[in-house]
RNA sequence: GCCUGGGUAGGGUAGCUGGACAUCCUAUGGGACUGUGGAUCCCACGACUCGGGUUCGACCCCCGACCCGGGCCCCA
């Protein structure tokens, strides 16, 4: 006999796992839909292109990829924003703006496993589409953040934007420009020095880079509008934080955030929490524009994902506990309850025996499964037209009409 | 892709500087017990991750693969 296991980094959830995360699932829905975002879903595997032209290198080769039968490149999807925004172009171009998306999906990436890691993945994220404005930024963090507490979870957020570093670097090559935001999002500042030095970067410039990143603390703006005098950027970037002030949300200005895909542009934001191991990022987000390389027009957007599964790591939800029964019967009553487990099911959840179990045994197995009450159908019973009502708690047992039965338990 | 620790029934474990049938607990199914559960006892079930090598003999030693955990890289 050949034994089959999962594939690596996937996992089997379980009944009381699948609880739990359907229970934080539908808390997460609860509040995007009054925050008057719609779903949408889209297909597990995607042309490989959608992928590979703006998400960036780091994207690529973690993609699982696959040729189908009429030979084309497909791949699982690694994400969900570039999808989405294919939908968008392809349904939504023309409707009123913002046009105010959510998804709750799997994704894959190949990569190594490990805590909080693996190769299939839950995001739940949003993305609003069609506004440039800083109040569009500022909805899209609170809404983030109002998700995160909603289930429990403490989270610190980090905000930045790109195009303050970007405006610095902006005459050095694409390639390099990605090369040195990578450098700087992971404070590896020797390593940004080398890789200045190694390109011949202009001092001035090295100068005012090293002095931005080093900013942090209330003042981080106004230091910032020092080095690189006026930008348009600043102004947009600013209201924003005013707004999450006025919100009662809680930051910190980090300007060497850089994020992994290649597409943001502007604003962007990660939010961390301590209470995991190495992959402690829970959200990340940002403004971005994607659509014309879609083939649509250029659309301003905001949006995030929230890393489900680590969400998962750190909340412990409670599950309402609904009430169980157990019908227990006999072997010439069996037909009958078979006959009323099935009406009783229109309106309560009910258990019972299909194992031809001795009637001890089927206590026992109430018991065992901790049933809260039994429902004991005999001869006697049945000639009553009433049912015994058992509670497994206290041990007493009353004479019940199926009605009453029902209302005993919801 | 790199570094590091680890894999014995469904879960938890003992054993191993090489020696006969691999220990115990728990879970599950059945019985003691054909209209009243939780206790007890009995029975059944069920494992050395896989493949090579060394050896008269490998769960144990060696090599490789696979998988899991932790870290790096990257990211959610």
């Amino acid at each position: 006999m050949v034994r089959i296991d999962r594939p690596r980094g996937t996992r089997d959830f379980l009944p009381d796992e699948m609880g739990e995360r359907r229970s934080i699932e539908s808390v997460f829905r609860g509040v995007v839909e009054r925050w008057g975002y719609g779903e949408v879903k889209t297909p597990t595997f995607e042309n490989l292109d959608l992928f590979t032209i703006k998400s960036g290198e780091g994207i690529s080769d973690e993609i699982y990829t696959f040729m189908d039968k009429g030979e084309r490149q497909m791949a699982l999807r690694p994400e969900l924003t570039a999808p989405v925004m294919r939908l968008y172009v392809e349904s939504f171009q023309v409707s009123a703006k913002p046009c105010k998306l959510f998804y709750f999906d799997n994704c894959f990436r190949y990569e190594r496993p490990q805590k909080g890691r693996f190769r299939e993945f839950w995001q739940f994220g949003v993305e609003l589409i069609g506004s440039s404005q800083p109040e569009a930024d500022a909805e899209v963090i609170t809404l983030a953040v109002e998700m995160l507490s909603s289930v429990g979870v403490k989270g610190e957020l980090h905000i930045g934007d790109l195009s303050i570093i970007r405006s610095i670097i902006e005459e050095l090559s694409p390639a390099q420009q990605s090369r040195i935001m990578r450098l700087v999002d992971k404070k590896d500042d020797a390593g940004l020095e080398y890789y200045l030095g190694e390109i011949n970067a202009p001092s001035a410039l090295c100068e005012k880079l090293f002095s931005l990143i080093s900013l942090s603390g209330r003042d981080t703006l106004k230091e910032a509008l020092k080095i690189t005098g006026d930008l348009p950027e600043f102004d947009r970037f600013r209201r924003t934080l005013e707004l999450l002030d006025a919100l009662d949300v809680e930051y910190t200005v980090d300007l060497g955030i850089a994020r992994g895909l290649d597409y943001y542009t502007g604003m962007v934001f990660e939010i961390y929490s301590n209470q995991l191991g190495a992959q402690n990022q829970i959200c990340g987000g940002g403004s971005y524009k994607l659509t014309h390389l879609f083939g649509g027009k250029e659309t301003p957007s905001t949006g995030f994902g929230i890393g489900f599964d680590r969400v998962m790591e750190i909340c412990k939800p409670r599950r309402p506990k609904t009430p169980s029964l157990y019908l227990a019967s006999f072997d010439d009553t069996r037909t009958d309850a078979m006959k009323i487990a099935k009406k009783l099911r229109k309106h309560i959840k009910v258990d019972m025996d299909v194992m031809n179990r001795r009637f001890k045994d089927q206590l026992k197995h109430a018991n065992s499964v901790g049933s809260d009450f039994v429902l004991i159908l005999g001869k006697n019973e049945l000639e009553s037209g009433k049912i015994a009502f058992k509670n497994m708690e206290s041990g007493e047992q009353e004479l019940l009409t199926i009605d009453e039965a029902i209302e005993r338990v919801q």
